[in-house]
DNA sequence: CAAAGTTATGGCAGCTACTGACAGATGACA
DNA sequence: TGTCATCTGTCAGTAGCTGCCATAACTTTG
């Protein structure tokens, strides 16, 4: 799972791809940390890589998304092992168990990968622009989301607001736990995970007894 | 409340000032529906009221500004009601008064405003850039949200989490409520306000029932 | 192995959002 | 009326981002 360095079945050209795709990210990321996400552009990123500036927004949307576009990868493998869950559950178990294999699946990557991982989360807390673009990936995500609750509920995600209260939930209580690890400096992947973990768990105890006392 | 158009207890520079700006917003508006917002260039707004660009750069932060700043408004009749809620009460129910009033005042206002505030739901639904600049605003209001809670149940915020939570799942049903009238094509006051009373029941019904079946 | 075809890259010109600095206009106030 | 504060316009510049076209690099076919 989160298999990101690209196996070699496919040939020169797209090995080619990967590894300026990767050098670019990595090279972004770096930059961003050493002296700022505001303060670096576009063209110090393309010189340390030594690409063109065209090239770049030929891989990457905008600035943004070289480092964001990192976690659709995550997102892939949580909607994929949420598919994967027994029918019968209750939403709630299901979206417990994806969001815990994702984090386990972080854990137990390579050194490159979780490094990754802790230089993102370190610098969606330093830099407001990559906060709110996070917001927008969650925001994505939550559609997704929605739409698989509702399939899994057997109703219409149009109609019915369940699935994407319970998806917008869900999301915000993961999000939150994010934002508190960012807060006390918690960028590693099992210090992230044990934190979501651990919001999931007040979640499930503060948010019935909150709206259950209307 | 929602006390917009500056009395005149101040001065002709004062007076001015608010002309301009609520003239580049009505513009900004309108330029915005007829051609889209991505179509629509800061120099033609700035043409339709005969400012310079960077008169306009002094009112607003950017560009989504002019649409959304608004909306800052509603924040501040918000936070202050339910500043002034009986501190005896439960967070929800303070909450769920507080949003009442905002609606109510917003339905109850003048015409120039509730236009104003239709043609605003209208353009975030429009465009995504909107969309995402009105989950910055969320967010934002998350924290004083957060902060107010914490007050009232006499909690720390930093390290207390239930706060923090209900803070956000709030926003989190008033946003969807405000996402489904755009689906829906309701931009008028009382067609949102009706939702948003709707999605609030929803959610009050469905959450706490999908949270404690984990 | 070479030619033809496909696709990635670079360079350039241009647009738009946004900012700093300075000079001039305009309301505030004694 | 004159002085002061502040708002406004002009200008020059930066940075993100895009379209266009020629060229280079990989792939496929004969």
């Amino acid at each position: 799972m989160v298999e990101t360095s690209g196996v070699d079945t496919t040939g020169l050209r797209e090995r080619k791809k990967q590894r300026t795709r990767w050098a670019l990210t990595d090279a972004a990321l770096d930059l961003f940390l050493a002296k700022g996400y505001e303060a670096t552009t576009i063209d110090e990123i393309v010189a340390a890589v030594d690409v063109s500036q065209r090239t770049f927004f030929r891989y990457f949307a905008g600035k943004e998304d070289v480092a964001l576009s990192i976690l659709r990868e995550y997102d892939q493998v949580f909607l994929a092992t949420l598919d994967d869950r027994p029918g019968d559950e209750p939403p709630i178990t299901a979206l417990a168990a994806a969001i815990h294999h994702v984090l386990d699946s972080v854990r137990s990557a390579d050194e490159e990968h979780t490094d990754r991982f802790a230089k993102i989360r370190d610098l969606v807390e330093r830099s407001p622009a990559l906060a709110v673009s996070q917001l927008r990936y969650f925001s994505e995500m939550e559609q997704q989301l929605a739409a698989i609750l509702a399939r899994r509920m057997d109703v219409d995600v149009a109609t019915d607001l369940r699935p994407t209260l319970i998806a917008a939930t869900f999301l915000t209580v993961i999000r939150i736990g994010f934002d508190g690890c960012a807060r006390d400096g918690l960028f590693q992947p099992d210090e992230v995970a044990s934190r979501i973990e651990e919001v999931f768990a007040v979640a499930a105890e503060t948010l019935p007894h909150a709206w259950s006392a209307r």
